[in-house]
DNA sequence: AAAAAAACCAACCGCATGCAA
DNA sequence: TTTGCATGCGGTTGGTTTTTT
């Protein structure tokens, strides 16, 4: 099955043309001619995120917040478009970001969530806690599509339960059909439930980072509880795995001098002791059994070790170890 | 083992929307 | 009411990885 690679970790394996990313001319084409652009493209760094970028961001926001997107970049000390920074935060930094494969429950849900809303991916990512929109579509388009073409003897399937509600929805197998079923989705939004979810302009985006985000979306109507009891066994922002989380965070934080600049320097070790009562401390955190492996250094009367510090309890807090 | 095709998904883009001046 | 800015959203792109031939 898919590996969950993380960006920064494809990035330092693979990416090599971030300067390059998409054809200059294609773009100028696409964006017309009356608005400016967000940001100058030549000055800012485009492509993949590195590990150093990310810890940057996520340091940046915890100590000071998301306010102002487009002057983040600049008072972090990145070299982005402060898009690119929102985009970054909330698909992939963001605490409570559940990563890994789609479960079979997420997945039904999705679907349904489709026939209700269309293409609204963020709406839909309101509904599943710790989903992106961003990932819910990308789903959407290479798994979950497909599904809804039912082969013939697949008609009765389980698949077929998922969606039988829609009994006014025509599922069928020819793939311009539901291809059309997804560009009308598109375009109307209904104005009656279906399948009991329904519209809600109160409803808030998920993009937000908030702890409490997930449980003001919470479904109140019939459906509603039946996707709540689909979600409700295992609370995913509780019980985010370790693997689960963006190995290269760690590991940058686990050898730091693989992340130096010449702004945002992580300071070398100069107390054993210190740094061992430290590691015992933030294994306590973590629930470590061990340290082999992890031995980020701290100076204690550093001030900027002291962020990184207080960035690390955040996180800890946030995922509730 | 190599090449081709398909699948995947992070990141981009422009437009839409909301809000303040 | 108009204008301009910031952010959110959904569609699209294209590089990488995996699967198939």
């Amino acid at each position: 099955m898919k590996q969950c690679v993380s960006s920064s970790e494809k990035t330092q394996k693979t990416f090599k043309v971030s300067a390059n990313f998409g054809s200059e001319k294609k773009r100028r084409r696409r964006m017309g001619k009356g608005r400016a652009p967000c940001c100058d493209k030549t000055k800012v760094k485009r492509g993949p995120w590195s590990p150093e970028e990310d810890l940057k961001l996520i340091t940046f926001i915890h100590k000071h917040g998301h306010d102002n997107w487009r002057a983040l970049p600049k008072l972090a000390g990145l070299v982005r478009c402060g898009k690119s920074c929102r985009l970054r935060w909330i698909n992939y930094l963001r605490p409570d970001v559940k990563r890994g494969n789609f479960s079979k429950e997420e997945e039904d849900t999705i679907i349904r969530l489709h026939h209700a809303f269309g293409n609204k991916w963020s709406k839909i990512a309101s509904h599943l806690p710790g989903r992106t929109d961003n990932e819910i579509k990308n789903v959407w388009n290479t798994h979950l599509k497909k599904r809804l073409k039912p082969k013939p003897s697949q008609s009765q399937s389980n698949l077929a339960d998922v969606s039988s509600p829609i009994t006014t929805t025509t599922l069928s197998s020819d793939s311009s059909s539901s291809e059309k079923m997804e560009q009308d989705s598109e375009k109307q939004v209904p104005n009656e439930p279906i399948n009991g979810f329904t519209e809600d302009p109160k409803e808030s985006s998920p993009a937000s980072f908030s702890s409490s985000d997930h449980s003001s979306s919470k479904p109140e109507d019939e459906d509603g509880q039946i996707l709540e009891s689909l979600l409700k066994d295992d609370d995913p922002l509780l019980q985010i795995p370790m693997d689960t989380l963006d190995f290269d965070i760690w590991n940058v934080l686990e050898n730091p001098e693989s992340f130096q600049s010449n702004d945002f320097q992580v300071p070398s070790v100069s107390d054993d002791a210190d740094q061992n009562k430290w590691l015992r401390e933030l294994e306590n955190e973590l629930g470590l059994g061990t340290s082999e492996g992890f031995n980020l250094p701290r100076n204690a009367e550093d001030a900027d070790m002291g962020f990184l510090e207080s960035s690390w309890s955040s996180w800890t807090e946030i995922y509730n170890f």
